[in-house]
DNA sequence: AACGTTCGGGCGAACGTTCGCTTTACCCAT
DNA sequence: ATGGGTAAAGCGAACGTTCGCCCGAACGTT
């Protein structure tokens, strides 16, 4: 094992005190312009790099921010380029992410990260997965340790958010379906608990109200979010009377949409042709799927900045203008959604 | 924000020092039983954490594991299983894993990881989509940095890694097939330098020569791993004469079958009855696909918990018996690889 | 000649641990 | 009584930083 140097070694090599190398690497010193080319010179030349503990002993901070994961689920896709992305605007400003895993038990959930900012292994948390009432959240707002969630939650509660408009997303579809004549429009969402999935409900029934349409209760199926509760989805849609049978799908993501869209294959129907069915969130398959997949694109990277652009301001104690964002999500046409034959 | 406890906090409660505290905390003391319990309760009463920085900085170790993210790639199911696990095992331990981020610039990139370990940020690292030759292998290797990687290297190198046997896994694939009367058996696999890839191929290429099957070269395309590219491939090789038609096409990734599913029923044939097709990798939709994927199912979480493992011995010293772990997959037959009609 | 000011940099202290060595007190054998 | 041994706990130092304050020299002013 290499001896590690330090700033002593810099110092002595420099001919100053280490608490002046210390100042220089700081941008604090007030030192002849030579000194410092001296110093510069030391540390290029033993190759220093501060040792970060002592660094965060000192100044009590851990330039690391929290990030837990609770579980592996179908919903990765849309995370993973959340986190990319995360780690990324994090590292502009030298943080880090430092990854936990956490279970579905909310009391050992919340000592999970208590116990992290307790010990100062982080400076702050970044969530997402949330639900209303989120006991997380909760507890993190009244121990005011600095978080910020990807996703909303109660309304009452005052903390830093960014979320897509779920809402929106889905109006954009529905009203895309409408104008290629389509009325008889079901919808496969989430289980009802799902915040989430309510907003996106929301935009399925405001659309259809919109248009004078009947919210039929046969036509909101509500499935896990995975391949096989999509199939399972259609396949209730298509035990309806026959003049009930939907012309079109709206589902709530792409991994239930491409349930649906092998489950009404697998009752010979062709997708964009005999049915539309559309997604959300665009994971990189669905442009390659058989037809394409008409989804929704949310503009996650821009949630993953945004989400550690504010966190990083609670921890450094800037100001914030606005403590909740609500991005706008893009519809993207492709051939699942057809044609209608009027 | 509450002022944090300390050592000295706990220690005045109790009526100690406090470097009797921090032993008994760590099972290093020597004390009546009386004593410890007043500690217990004064650390239970305050609720005291050790600072890890402290700590950290006393013990010279971040108790912390490195793993970079180089990209978005298609890959991210195995990973993200892998790395679910291999956090769970780290914590375990009493590890955690800090996520950096790397591009693909070799130089840069090893530079990225020197000044992570120089600055004691990280005890170790954990490596992923390596390949032969990998300058960052040799770069850990030469510093003598612990770090243990999923997946092989250059064979001369002497360092510790985990890997899945991939010619195991589609020599299952081929006899297989070869058992269900298939002779004309293509090949999507990735692009040459992929060492994975070449040990995925040796496995086809073994059993077919052990078939006593001749080794079409139009029946090995090289693609990348995208749903697009291996729609593409099925068309290439769609493309062959009628009689060089393959009746089983064996994907080195199930990323890649679902692109050749897509393609061929595309041009109008029925996977799992006109063709077989397999996949490799087991990732969640494979089971639910149209029709259900034969693939190979990876022991992943063996590999992460095997790579942690060994990155800890390392790092605290311990012996380690076998520096190299091969595991074997397991071959899952669903109806995408048909029957053949004889 | 005596006196502020400014500049350049040194110095002590502290962040909260861990760890090895010492000290105290007590017990027992001589 | 004296000494040796051990159990229980204290003590000093160190890990590598950052930060505020102090100090000496050089300078210009009255």
């Amino acid at each position: 094992m290499p001896k590690t140097t330090t700033l002593k070694d810099v110092a002595s090599q420099a001919g100053v005190s280490y608490q002046t190398v210390s100042k220089v690497l700081n941008g604090k010193a007030n030192v002849t312009p030579e000194t410092e080319s001296r110093i510069w010179d030391a540390v290029e030349m033993l190759g220093y790099k501060p040792n970060v503990s002592a660094r965060n002993l000192r100044t009590q901070s851990s330039h690391l921010i929290g990030y837990a994961w609770r579980a592996l689920d179908e919903n990765r896709p849309v995370l993973d380029r959340f986190l990319y992305k995360a780690a990324q605007t994090a590292e502009e400003h030298g943080y880090h992410l430092l990854t936990f895993l956490i279970g579905s038990d909310d009391l050992m959930d919340t000592q999970t990260y208590q116990a992290m900012y307790d010990r100062r292994q982080v400076d702050g948390f970044l969530l997402a997965d949330t639900n209303q009432n989120d006991p997380r959240i909760a507890y993190l707002i009244e121990q005011g340790i600095p978080f910020t969630s990807f996703g909303q939650a109660n309304k009452n509660w005052d903390f830093c958010w960014v979320d897509v408009d779920g809402q929106d997303g889905i109006e954009q579809v529905v009203d895309h379906l409408l104008e290629r004549g389509h009325q008889r429009i079901a919808m496969l969402g989430w289980p009802a608990e799902s915040q989430t999935g309510q907003h996106r409900e929301a935009g399925y029934r405001s659309k259809m109200k919109e248009a004078g349409l009947p919210l039929e209760t046969e036509w909101m199926v509500r499935v896990d979010n995975t391949v096989q509760a999509g199939a399972e989805g259609v396949r209730q849609l298509l035990a309806l009377p026959t003049d009930k049978h939907p012309t079109a799908v709206v589902c709530i993501s792409d991994v239930i949409a491409i349930g649906a869209m092998n489950g009404l294959a697998a009752a010979g129907l062709q997708v964009g042709q005999d049915i539309a069915v559309t997604g959300y969130d665009d994971i990189p398959m669905s442009e390659f799927l058989h037809p394409p997949l008409t989804t929704v694109r949310q503009p996650i990277t821009a949630v993953g900045q945004a989400v550690v652009d504010l966190l990083l301001k609670q921890i450094n104690n800037q100001s914030i203008e606005q403590k909740g964002i609500l991005l706008k999500p893009r519809l993207v046409v492709r051939r699942s959604s057809g044609v209608m034959r009027l």
